[in-house]
DNA sequence: CCGCGCTTTGCATACGTATGCAGATTTTCA
DNA sequence: TGAAAATCTGCATACGTATGCAAAGCGCGG
């Protein structure tokens, strides 16, 4: 059976329903006036032509898409993935979807922010650390909700969701000290990225209210990546052997396991008898029985459900979050990288 | 300073140029015909109103929305993690974005693909195994060009891109004979999906070809997942000690590394000694010394874009490709989970 | 039987851009 | 210099749907 090469349009089911384009297209909204048998007898005409409506169209007068930007930042950190998992979850069960957008080393903040633009899309979630600043700028200038995910802008007004990294860092330096830790040892990540120094100062100020000075606290950049992080753990540790950390805490997961991979397999060092070992973010690779990782977990589905809410895609008017910053607590997840407390 | 509650469109730019709507149109499609100094005019007037060319309404009359659907069945799987980086990163090279489907357990093949097609996508691919007959149906009926992702449908005609499976099989069977594996046991996938059956079946096929009979390789479903195969190989090793497998292939990575930790951590089996293992896909982590997976290297930027190249993009006309089935050879990654040959 | 209010329907138009066509302008060549 | 060719521009319309408005249909109470 030849299907005919044109789309069927709301005419056609029109036509074949014996009713005007305006009641195909009330069938299909379900807050509209119509009554129940026209509604039936519409849907039995688009059932036989095939006809699906086209959200393209009606976006052009609803003016609105259904569609959020989510622009990714590092598809390698499996943290991000996770959240982009979560947010297309959430979305699709509104009856909206993800316009994905990844940002390479290379990409300038204009060029994708005008992609976001052209296609209209209702909001934008923005996870990347670097060329935050431009990006939201534009976004908000032309009335498009933006919300930043685990990062904020300190000079700028544009609404934000994060875990309270301060506060998780903090609940690290308290589990370090707590199963004896002395010698500690920090692996930073971006070091534009908030979410890296807050995380560290949370770390540090705690440390320092138990005694413990900032300058005695070994520190190397990991890129917030597995590689990167690797390289920074054999930095650390390129030191007489009686000076080697016994503290170590990545301020995020994928370097710990960098870090952790590194130091057994090129060093021999035992975790955690000979060194502590701490991440944040609780990815599921953290959980793995060749890691099993004490980290600070997010609270994904609530800083999700937070940004999406805080876009108002519902809602007549479009209104515009401002300075929002909403930090959500995370909370420790002990595993087999610390020693038990007094043991 | 406040802008306009409405955003400019393009009459406004036209106004202030000084020119007609059609040539603002014009100016901003790099193929038209128009005068330089008239675009350079336009331009600036568009700056002057941050103008931005609304894709959507554009797609209206052109036919082209310039947005391709990515059906993802398993978020969870590094690997497809991997493919919907590099399709977003081609995509976004050639101005085209990625509208971002994700499946549930219990989502409905019908609603999704009501979904993607609500959206007028130049084209599908999808990557998940469940579902797939329905949905290709459905696309190709309403003429969407779709292409298959590393599976494909033996009854049907829907174009399909993948990694050799059967080929890749017979690779790792290969290495694990010459490496000395004398009983051999596989972990398999969803036990619908062709990707777990080629693979089984040119690792059987080949063992066979050696001598080792079908009946004699131990088998467990995995369920494709990490934790499923954690369970499998638990279960393919609850039997006396002498009788263990020596030889264990994963079907996937993310089971390769479920039953290495589980097996090394529960029962204190040391790889590659007491046991040899091998995956497929060769994932990032495989690569990660807790690991160092021997596996099959899936050619990833070769098939994403032999998969975006059949769905004819470019070009006036919509050409929908038919029972093209592509399959590509990986290649065997030798890492530290097999014992030299010969050692 | 009349008038009021409620529900349902169709008409007309708007959304923002692309493009065929014809007219206008410039260039080319004899 | 004139005519033909090439280039550029604007007009008008199409793309597919949503919705304000008014008209029509209906039920109900007086």
């Amino acid at each position: 059976m030849m299907k005919s090469r044109r789309r069927a349009t709301s005419f056609d089911v029109a036509a074949l329903a014996g009713v005007s384009q305006s009641a195909v297209s009330r069938a299909f909204s379900p807050q509209s006036s119509i009554a129940a048998d026209t509604r039936a007898r519409v849907l039995d005409a688009a059932r036989k032509l095939d006809y699906v409506p086209n959200r393209i169209a009606s976006s052009l007068t609803t003016r609105r898409t259904n569609i959020v930007a989510v622009i990714v930042g590092d598809m390698a950190n499996p943290f991000y993935v996770q959240a982009l998992h979560c947010i297309g979850r959430s979305l699709q069960a509104q009856g909206r979807q993800v316009l994905l957008f990844t940002l390479d080393r290379d990409a300038s903040a204009d060029d994708v922010m005008r992609r976001v633009l052209q296609y209209q899309v209702d909001g934008v979630v923005l996870t990347s650390a670097r060329l935050s600043m431009r990006m939201t700028g534009r976004s908000l200038d032309r009335g498009v909700p933006i919300v930043l995910f685990n990062r904020y802008i300190p000079g700028h007004d544009a609404a934000c969701v994060r875990c309270d990294n301060v506060h998780g860092g903090g609940l690290i330096a308290s589990a370090l000290l707590a199963a004896g830790g002395r010698r500690f040892a920090m692996i930073t990540g971006d070091p534009g990225a908030t979410t890296s120094q807050d995380r560290v100062r949370g770390f540090v100020t705690h440390l320092a209210q138990a005694g413990v000075a900032p300058e005695d606290i070994a520190e190397a950049c990991g890129h917030s990546t597995y590689e990167g992080a690797a390289a920074a753990a054999l930095a650390l540790f390129d030191r007489p052997r009686r000076d080697w950390p016994d503290a170590l805490f990545c301020i995020n997961d994928i370097m710990a396991l960098g870090a952790m991979d590194v130091l057994r397999a090129r060093l021999g060092i035992a975790i955690p008898d000979a060194l502590q070992v701490a991440g944040f973010d609780d990815i599921p690779q953290a959980a793995h029985l060749s890691y099993r990782l004490t980290t600070v977990a997010q609270p994904v589905d609530a800083m999700v459900a937070e940004a999406l809410a805080l876009l108002h895609l519902d809602g007549p008017a479009r209104h515009i979050e401002r300075a929002i910053d909403r930090a959500l607590p995370g909370h420790l997840v002990v595993r087999a990288t610390l020693r038990p407390p007094g043991g």
